[in-house]
DNA sequence: ATTCTCACCTGCGGGC
DNA sequence: TGCCCGCAGGTGAGAA
């Protein structure tokens, strides 16, 4: 599920409210991709001070250390005051002073990992080779411009690798190149400069509204108060194959990029 | 170094 | 009704 927009979502439903807070204890279910890397006694007495985000992870900084949580394809947040027994599908609960922060994840793609410092070893292992945030100042038109004109693999593939700018995933990689007008399969170094810079400005553009519109829904995914997105209901090709284009009314196509299912349609991304 | 394939795990919808 | 297949928002590991 989550792409950057459904984390960022998921991150501005419960920062706030959970900062400042004390972790009185975490409850754990089946294990989860990786292992959280240190006792869960650890974590308790810990106090939350700041939960941020890099790419697809949620950062929950304590003044002891910090967690770096990752929702994989099928995992959502909630944040509440009461929270239900957990389901066979809740893995990991965070009970602190001012609510609960609970782990629903039904593939368990997803994970919790501690670690002392975002320079650590693991720290820098996950987030090391992450490249720009596409919502930060540092994403800039040249800077990107230059950068995919480096790089052979076809230019889904190069917004997915995430080397060059994070938190593009299947459905926004081909929103974008949708909304670019550029062929998913054409290598990133031959696309024409002021298509890239055209694909720049709409990246910025789709993950914001996406944001805005509380993440894309597909099945798993709602933000922390339980509340489905529906960006998916204003996507132009993710998930129409076959239907018709909404700007020239061809059918949409869709073809696999490295196992994952590609939608474009071939009149408006030519090239 | 790159680039590709596999693997992780569960559930759902479609076709027979 | 029930089974089997393909597919799903991600990404690290290992092979070629």
């Amino acid at each position: 599920m989550p792409e950057l927009p459904e984390v960022e979502v998921t991150r501005l439903g419960f920062a706030s409210r959970i900062e400042g807070a004390t972790i009185m204890a975490s409850a754990w279910g089946k294990p989860l991709r990786w292992p959280l890397g240190c006792d869960p006694q650890v974590l308790v007495g810990c106090q939350i001070t700041h939960v941020g985000r890099r790419g697809k992870y949620l950062l929950i900084h304590m003044d002891r250390g910090l967690l770096l949580v990752h929702l994989g394809m099928s995992g959502s947040l909630r944040f509440a005051d009461v929270l239900p027994a957990p389901g066979p599908h809740d893995h990991f609960t965070l009970h602190t002073s001012r609510g609960h922060l609970r782990l629903h994840d039904p593939r368990r793609f997803g994970a919790v990992v501690f670690a002392d410092g975002l320079d650590d070893d693991i720290a820098r292992k996950l987030l090391g080779k992450l490249g720009v945030e596409p919502l930060s100042e540092d994403f800039t038109s040249p800077a990107f411009v230059a950068r995919m004109r480096e790089l052979r693999a076809p230019i889904k593939q190069a917004l997915l690798a995430g080397e060059v700018v994070v938190g593009v995933g299947n459905i926004y990689a081909c929103e974008a190149l949708f909304l670019a007008g550029i062929r998913p399969t054409t290598p990133a170094r031959a696309v024409g400069p002021r298509r890239l810079a055209r694909l720049h400005a709409v990246i910025r553009a789709v993950l914001t509204q996406a944001v805005a519109a509380g993440g894309s829904t597909l099945r798993d995914f709602s933000g922390p108060d339980g509340n489905a997105g529906h960006f998916q209901t204003q996507a132009s090709v993710y998930g129409r194959e076959g239907q018709p284009c909404v700007q020239c009314g061809k059918s949409v196509r869709r073809l696999l990029q490295g196992q994952r299912s590609t939608y474009y349609c071939a009149v408006c991304q030519a090239r």
